[in-house]
DNA sequence: GAAATATTTGTTTGCGTACACAATTTTTGT
DNA sequence: ACAAAAATTGTGTACGCAAACAAATATTTC
């Protein structure tokens, strides 16, 4: 069955006995094309089950699309937002050859006035198509106020605000990563063991890491064991290793039975340095697959690690944006990744595991 | 900064003063090309910051490539068979433009001389790569050394022969896969409880159940907990109601104290429908996130699935087969999937989450 | 019923590359 | 020095599609 290659416009054109122009103003819905010349080419296209050539296509058309990035500036090269931000370039990057192309603007965390700014810059280069980590709520809603002026679309990814006009959200379930947090952590402690949460914040601008000690009480709140487990919170301000001394000092003094803690963010490594430091035994659970992280998970002073693929939601956006480009698909209002619960004994897979991309075609001399 | 768009065969060209011809021949090394002007070319090409484009090189090559799977008949709609064949199929279906054909042969698990029927058909089938989930270990020998006749390259998926000359195994490591299922299974058991691993098979053939055994003892000789806990398997080779529940009501009535049970395979949804009928409480670990599995998990009859993600290894088999088609390039010859440990409450994540594709290309009238 | 206009259809060029073939230049042998 | 052979370089066509342009009908207008 040496199945003929597939059929082509030519195809159409010939079936049907019009010029591969009328076949294309059909495809196109082009108009000024003859009712009964159409319903037969249309006819044509499902008989001979045409689909478009999308190299030819997109070689034809050679139009190019510009994505821009904002996101936070990863504050160290093992900071959780390098690794969005990778999915995103790299992504970008296997796109290169189908007219994408990509600037990323990283924006200051601990500065307002540096995402107003970068913000600008994004809408000086005239993106196609952005990519936005919307962390400082108010300047957020401004600058999408701007891109719904001009018609451009985006997508939020790792956190997201209600009720905007974005293509997507494409991220973790806020909530519920407390929650399984939360579930987790009674499975390895005690009825009435106490829990500390720790929010390590600079800026108080952000409330996901409220969303999500919501989630992990909401729990406890659930499942009624009457127990007389406390759990609190605290906010430590600050990534400075005396601040957190400090702080956490503080809290166990008052509260030497605490047994588990909980870190909202990605920052859990260094609450497990301030135990190991202090020779304490407490059973933590933390956020995101970084290296420090890793190293004291496999150390044995983190009990879990919950990561909501960074890379991919960077890797899914810069998709769901070529999709719509070409294709004018929508992509589903709200994607939520997977919560993945990661032991010591499971981490490496993780980290080992990388997936081959479409582009990155290198002459190889 | 109106960047300029990317620079082309033309471009370089022009810049070293010789004809495209040239060019093309420095490009693809096909020599006849005078060492002076080969050398400015070159030059020419990491200045320009040259690469090709993909999308014309594959239409003007218009080389067709035929992929064939050789993977196990799903046995109902909801098998895990399903997984990865769907994953490469769907994958298979997005390269339709960059020439990549498929076809699937399945054979059926039961049954040797079917394997053996199907993978002649394959090679019929004259295919330029081929994914394979190598159950039968002598008769995938024997298909292989055939493939390796014809220079065919193949992938295994799923699991693996050693020693081979595969391009790649993509698939879990059985052995961690035991080794996760008995840190889970410790973490919701006291130090004492029993233990039962059930390994649900009808063929005796395949040895991977034996390895995730393995695995899983190792885990508890590991920790030198020096709990009194027994540790005992049984085989059923059937998948029966009738059978599983007479094989479990004589184990049970002989090991009442059995508080946790470890089903190696996808079937665990099928012991956890005996314990619920029997009003047996029992801790339960399966893998794969299959409908039936899901449903009792949400029913609390089953604490972890451990997933080994089959549609991506379905879908990473394509693009490494693609990969090194396209571009000869040659990928790890072990690529373990990461072991998602799942539970309840993150379940939904997995199910929903859908990662867009490329292709795909319907007109949308 | 012819001119003017509107509608429909066909043709051509270009996207960037691969490759066959033609044309040119260089080298070799005598 | 000159033909023949070898090495090098240039040109044209094709891949399948998109879109501008040109041509051919059909319809309207007076």
């Amino acid at each position: 069955m040496d199945k003929s290659r597939r059929t082509t416009i030519q195809d159409i054109a010939k079936f049907v006995n019009v010029s591969i122009g009328t076949v294309d103003r059909v495809i196109h819905n082009r108009g000024n094309v003859s009712p009964d010349k159409k319903k037969k080419i249309l006819e044509a296209i499902k008989i001979l089950n045409f689909n478009p050539n999308f190299l030819a296509s997109t070689l034809a058309l050679g139009k190019q699309r510009h994505i821009c990035s904002l996101l936070p500036h990863p504050d160290s090269t093992n900071s959780f937002w390098q690794l969005p931000k990778k999915g995103v370039k790299q992504t970008a990057a296997e796109y290169k050859d189908f007219g994408i192309t990509y600037t990323a603007f990283d924006y200051d965390l601990k500065e307002e006035s540096s995402f107003v700014e970068k913000s600008l810059a994004v809408l000086d280069a005239n993106p196609d198509g952005v990519i936005l980590a919307p962390l400082f709520r108010k300047e957020s809603e401004l600058f999408i106020k701007k891109l719904e002026e001009k018609q451009i679309p985006y997508i939020f990814i790792d956190s997201f605000i209600p009720d905007q006009k974005d293509l997507s959200y494409i991220g973790p379930d806020l909530k519920g990563g407390g929650y399984v947090a939360a579930k987790l952590m009674s499975s390895i402690l005690s009825p009435n063991d106490d829990i500390l949460i720790v929010n390590l914040i600079k800026s108080v601008e952000n409330s996901n890491l409220n969303v999500i000690e919501k989630g992990f009480r909401e729990f406890f709140n659930d499942s009624n064991i009457n127990s007389k487990r406390e759990i609190k919170s605290i906010t430590i301000p600050s990534l400075e290793e005396r601040d957190i001394n400090v702080e956490l000092t503080k809290y166990y003094l008052k509260n030497p039975e605490t047994k588990g803690v909980f870190v909202t963010n990605s920052k859990a490594s260094l609450i497990a340095k301030y135990h190991v430091l202090h020779e304490l035994s407490v059973k933590m659970i933390g956020f995101d697959l970084l290296e420090d992280n890793i190293k004291e998970m496999k150390d044995g002073n983190i009990d879990y690690l919950i990561s909501q693929r960074p890379f991919f939601q960077g890797s899914m956006a810069v998709k769901a944006l070529f999709h719509y480009f070409i294709y004018k698909k929508i992509p589903s209002k709200l994607q939520l990744v997977p919560l993945d619960i990661i032991i010591k004994e499971t981490v490496d897979y993780y980290m080992d595991f990388k997936e081959p991309t479409v582009g990155n075609f290198l002459s190889k001399n």
